[in-house]
Formats: structure tokens, C-alpha cells, sequence
RNA sequence: GCGCUCGUAGCUCAGGGGAUAGAGCGUUGCCCUGCGGAGGCAAAGGUCGCAGGUUCGAAUCCUGCCGAGCGCGCCA
């Protein structure tokens, strides 16, 4: 197969790279190191499709005034098919004016790669692992959670995009101090089902949930987990629990189309020679590993960490710490993934340097780990804060969320803001407006689209043998440069792990798709040969609309 | 107190060294004899928190200050 194509974009790079090389050997510029060349999209469209600042970048190196070094370089660009014209323009620019055949060409070459448009090579043989959401199974998904997965999901697809081999991971926390709460809270419920006067315990979880659990299991396992009055509940019982709560935390999650490659069982790494007596026995050798005060520490200071952190407890428990040094040596050492990106909500910002730290001391390499992290999402009622902590009595999950403003509306929406900008969900915005969520103005681009090619078909019209040289109109224009636009943003996307920019890339091109509709009549049988081409236009732009809800994890909708 | 993140239009947010700072919503005013009006066009609305600094050029980088969120557990 062969490989994507270059971004044009860098193309013009290479032109640029190329002038001053030429400028250089030709005397019209002196000699210097060299600078690295960079474009970028002109705010104004007279300014044209890519500009340059080498000029001004490079006039103190040169002893020339940029407008002059301009001048220079614009003589010795190379011809190039895209570029109809390069243009100085002040205090020093080099402006790049796109060919309009040549962007209506690339039409189609963009219906033949299809839902590959976009797709490139930046990650080829490289796997990497993503994980997100893994919050704990003691309760249900609530709405920053939410936002995790929407980021998660939709990286791990761009990712996968952009070439590399993405495995999606939820750890499940089903170990620990937390789960023994959840187990005993969860006991308390199911006795009084049975008309004990026992309450839940302190700090134990209040949510109306476990008692459904307890309801549930005791419908299902009638008192096979009961014990005499006063003693412990079985392991069972909160097993089955944990089951139950996990089979819902993956149904809320696969109502919002997030769908795991694997999940992770955190007391799996339990197991005898397993990963964490691994970990444990490494650091220990290393001597990394201090006993007092009863408990066993990791001596993190000795790697730059402002302080020592408890590994395992004086009652003798691991820490969540401790698991997590576990769960990330199998994903470097023994998985052996060449990346790993961890999403986490940015209440966990002070975890980051302990886990790099000791992915650093368990023989990882703490730059391939990138943590993404989240602000919070404040909920919201209208005015109304609305409470989201897990042990609060009223919550509002994510599955309320969903099931109100479905899956699309929900995703686009999480997808909107930028990860380390806290964000507002109004609940009431979301349900009593769900109609104007911009979703549907994408969403609706694509239906419109569709509908058109439908009618096209029905009166025997086609793209067939199209001459794409007819695509001059100022509004077709504007959308085969926003078609052209989506390798970049893929790109970015990967690189600065931030998917957000895919919604507003959404928009515009929705936009332009919109204005060229209103200017520019497609199906008009009097004008047959415009009428291929438009076809043509509708077909490149349904594609590029499809691949770019698809990478949000979004449909496509035909008709709505 | 220390650390991380943030402060851009009435609201929600993009832009994160480049030319006259953008979008959506809201407001105001226009546009259907034709392919889906869930649409289009236009207007109004900004000392980019404040003050210095670096630079040919700062909303963007640096420093300080102000304000907000989060963190600084033998919780996760």
C-alpha cells in the first residue's frame, strides 16, 4: 500500500527550504546556519494559503531588512504544481497562494482515499497503550468521568489514525481500601433487606445505588451471603457487587460508544510472582526501599521527588501507589508499549511526578508516559451547582447525562473544551436545547449532503468523469481548503494530545460546507458538467465530514 | 505557605511569537418562485486580569502581583 501522502503544508515548507538554499548558493542572501522553517495560515485570506516568516525571522542573520530578504527568497522559490503564485508582502512575509485547480483537484483524491483521508504514518510501528476512565467500581460513572472517556476515546481513534497500534485500557480498581468499604457498605444493605437494624459504615458509601445492588444480588442469590448477626459479610457478596457495579459502569460507557480493548483487573497484579512482588523485590534491590514508622516506603527522594511516599501501610496494605508503580511496569516492562498515556481527572496532578518517578526507577522510561490531565467539570442546573461527589446522596451520572442529550451531543460536548480548561455541563442548557447543540449543525451538513447525492442518484446524475477545473467559485474554494485542512489537524491532535480541536474543525468546515450550499446550486440538469463537479465536491466533503465526526466517535447521520 | 492549571466579547470557549484577536450561543437587522430554513448574510459587542521585561513583532514567552480551580494522606 501506499504510503499517505505529504501534507501540503509541508510542502510548502520544503519550497521555502529550498529558496533559501538557493538564494544562498546564488549570493542573493549571505551565508548562515540554518533556521528551521515554519508556515502557517494567514487570519486574512489576501494574505493568502500558507505564509512564511523566514524573512523576519532571519533579517538580523542576514544584515538585510526583511522585506528585502523576502525578495530574495521569493525569487528562488521552485515551481511547484499547488502554487499559483508567492507574493512579499510587509514588514516580511512570503505569502502562498494555492492553485484553485489544483485544490479542486484534490477532491478527488480525497474520495478515493475515503474514510482513509487523513489517516498518516507519524505512529507507524510504534504501540501505544491509552487508559482512561478506570474509576473505581465503588460507584457509578459520573460526569468528569465522562469527559475522560470522550478524550480518551476519541485519542486512542486519532491515534490510531495517525498509524500507531492503540490499545484502550480501564484499570479496574478492585483492590484495595476503597473496594473493603464498598464491600462492607454493601453488607449493611443487604442485611437490612433482611430487617437487621444495621447501619453502613463510617466513611462507608450512601448512595441509593448499593442498595439496588443488594437488592439485586439478594433477588438473584436469595441469603447465601448472609452471616450470623455481627460478624463479617462473605468476600462474596462484594464480589458479586463489584461484578454487578463493573457490568454497569461498562454498559453507561458503551451507551456513550466507548469501547475498551481491554480492561485491567488491578488485583491481578496481585498474584503470586506477579507484577507487584516484581516491583517490590526490583526496588528493594535497587534500594529504593526504607522501612519506618511500621510501614515500607519508596525513598523517592533519591530520584528528585520532594518527598518519600508509603508503599506499603503499617497495617500492611499496599497503597494505591504501590499498585500503580505495579500496573505501569507491566505496561512498560512487560507489555513493552513505546508509549503510554494515562488520562486523569486533575485532582490526581500531584500523582504525576510520584508514577514518573517511579516508572524511572522500575526500569521505564518516564518520557514515554505522557498524563494527560482534565480539569473538573462543574455541573450544572441553570445557576445551580450540582454536587458531584461520589458520596453525596443525590448524583447525577453520566448515564442520566446520555440518556438526556444522547451519545453524539454528549461526546461533541465534552469534546469542545480544551483538557486543562475547567469546563461548565449545564444540565438544563443540554436538555432544554439539545436541539441547537452544535453537534446538529455538523451532523446536519452530513444529512443535507447525503440527501442531495441521494437526489443526484434518483435522476440518474453522477460525479462520473467530473472536471473538478469548474470548482472556481469563491465558496467552493473556501471548502476544498477547508477538505485540505483535516491531515493537519489530525496531526495536531496527536501531537499536542488534544482532541478539541477536532469539534471547532467540525464547525468550520460544516460552516463553509453551508455557505457553499446557499451560493452554489448543485444539481442543475441545464449545466451538466458544473453539475458533475459539485457532485464531486459533495462527495469529498461528505467524506471528510464523516471521517471527522468519526474521529470523535460520532455518527454520520443520512437523514436526521 | 508550596506546586499544577486557568483568567480572551454579555455567556460558553478557540487561538498560545506574526499582519485588522476568532467561533458558537444571546442581541439587532436582512434572505425562501429551485437540491433539507436543524440553513445563509450582516451589524453591534474586546484596555486578551494588572504591571514590568525579552523581541523587528507579545493575547501568546519570562518575572512579579491580583483573582479562581485543583493538589500537597500510611485515600484513590
Amino acid at each position: 500500500m501506499e504510503g499517505p501522502r505529504p501534507l501540503i503544508r509541508d510542502e510548502i515548507i520544503r519550497l521555502v527550504e529550498r529558496a533559501l538554499e538557493a538564494a544562498q548558493a546564488a549570493g542573493d542572501l549571505p551565508q548562515f546556519a540554518g533556521q528551521e522553517v515554519t508556515v502557517e495560515h494567514p487570519a486574512r485570506a489576501e494574505h493568502g494559503d500558507f505564509s512564511a516568516n523566514l524573512p523576519l525571522r532571519i533579517q538580523g542573520l542576514a544584515r538585510m531588512k526583511a522585506i528585502e530578504v523576502a525578495e530574495a527568497l521569493r525569487k528562488h522559490v521552485p515551481a511547484h504544481e499547488a502554487v499559483e503564485r508567492v507574493a512579499v508582502a510587509p514588514p516580511g512575509f512570503l505569502n502562498f497562494y494555492l492553485a484553485p485547480a489544483w485544490a479542486a483537484a484534490q477532491a478527488s483524491s480525497i474520495v478515493a482515499a475515503g474514510e482513509d483521508y487523513a489517516s498518516s504514518d507519524l505512529g507507524t510501528g510504534k504501540r501505544v497503550q491509552i487508559e482512561y476512565v478506570s474509576a473505581n467500581p465503588t460507584g457509578p460513572i459520573h460526569v468528569g468521568n465522562g469527559r475522560g472517556a470522550a478524550i480518551g476515546s476519541s485519542l486512542a481513534l486519532v491515534m490510531e489514525a495517525a498509524g500507531y497500534e492503540v490499545e484502550q485500557e480501564y484499570y479496574i480498581n478492585d483492590a484495595g481500601t476503597q473496594v473493603a468499604i464498598f464491600g462492607r457498605t454493601l453488607y449493611a444493605r443487604y442485611q437490612q433487606l433482611f430487617g437487621r437494624e444495621v447501619s453502613i459504615p463510617e466513611n462507608g458509601y450512601p448512595g441509593e445505588y448499593v442498595v439496588d445492588i443488594a437488592r439485586t444480588l439478594k433477588e438473584r442469590d436469595g441469603d447465601r451471603y448472609l452471616r450470623p448477626e455481627g460478624e463479617e459479610g462473605s468476600p462474596d457478596l462484594g464480589k458479586a457487587g463489584l461484578d454487578l457495579m463493573l457490568e454497569g459502569i461498562r454498559d453507561d460507557l458503551a451507551a456513550m460508544h466507548v469501547e475498551y480493548t481491554q480492561w485491567y483487573s488491578e488485583r491481578s497484579l496481585m498474584s503470586e510472582g506477579g507484577p507487584y512482588s516484581e516491583v517490590m523485590s526490583l526496588l528493594e534491590k535497587q534500594g529504593y526501599v526504607a522501612r519506618r514508622e511500621g510501614a515500607v516506603w519508596f525513598t523517592s527522594t533519591e530520584v528528585g521527588e520532594s518527598k518519600d511516599n508509603v508503599l506499603i501501610r503499617s497495617d500492611g496494605q499496599p497503597t494505591y501507589y504501590a499498585t500503580d508503580i505495579a500496573y505501569h511496569y507491566d505496561k512498560f516492562v512487560t507489555r513493552g508499549f513505546d508509549r503510554v498515556i494515562d488520562i486523569w481527572g486533575a485532582d490526581h496532578q500531584g500523582h504525576v511526578s510520584r508514577v514518573k518517578a517511579a516508572v524511572a526507577a522500575v526500569g521505564g522510561d518516564p518520557d514515554a508516559l505522557d498524563v494527560l490531565l482534565y480539569q473538573l467539570v462543574t455541573l450544572k442546573r441553570g445557576d445551580q451547582v450540582v454536587p458531584l461527589s461520589k458520596r453525596a446522596g443525590e448524583i447525577v451520572t453520566l448515564r442520566d447525562i446520555v440518556d438526556e442529550v444522547g451519545p453524539d451531543a454528549t461526546r461533541f460536548f465534552f469534546l469542545l473544551t480544551g483538557a486543562n480548561q475547567t469546563m461548565d455541563f449545564d444540565l438544563e442548557l443540554a436538555k432544554t436545547q439539545s436541539d441547537e447543540n452544535p453537534v446538529y449543525y455538523v451532523q446536519y451538513a452530513h444529512a443535507r449532503i447525503s440527501s442531495i447525492l441521494a437526489k443526484a442518484e434518483e435522476e440518474s446524475l453522477s460525479s462520473e468523469g467530473a472536471d473538478t477545473s469548474l470548482l472556481t467559485h469563491d465558496a467552493e474554494q473556501a471548502l476544498l481548503r477547508k477538505l485540505l485542512l483535516l491531515p493537519e489537524v489530525v496531526e495536531k491532535v496527536v501531537l499536542d494530545l488534544a482532541p478539541h480541536h477536532l469539534p471547532h474543525y467540525a464547525q468550520e468546515l460544516a460552516t463553509a460546507f453551508h455557505s457553499f450550499y446557499t451560493q452554489c446550486r448543485v444539481i442543475q440538469p441545464q449545466e451538466p458538467a458544473l453539475t458533475r463537479a459539485r457532485l464531486h465536491l459533495l462527495e469529498a466533503t461528505r467524506v471528510v465530514l464523516a471521517r471527522t465526526l468519526g474521529l470523535m466517535g460520532i455518527s454520520a447521520p443520512t437523514s436526521m
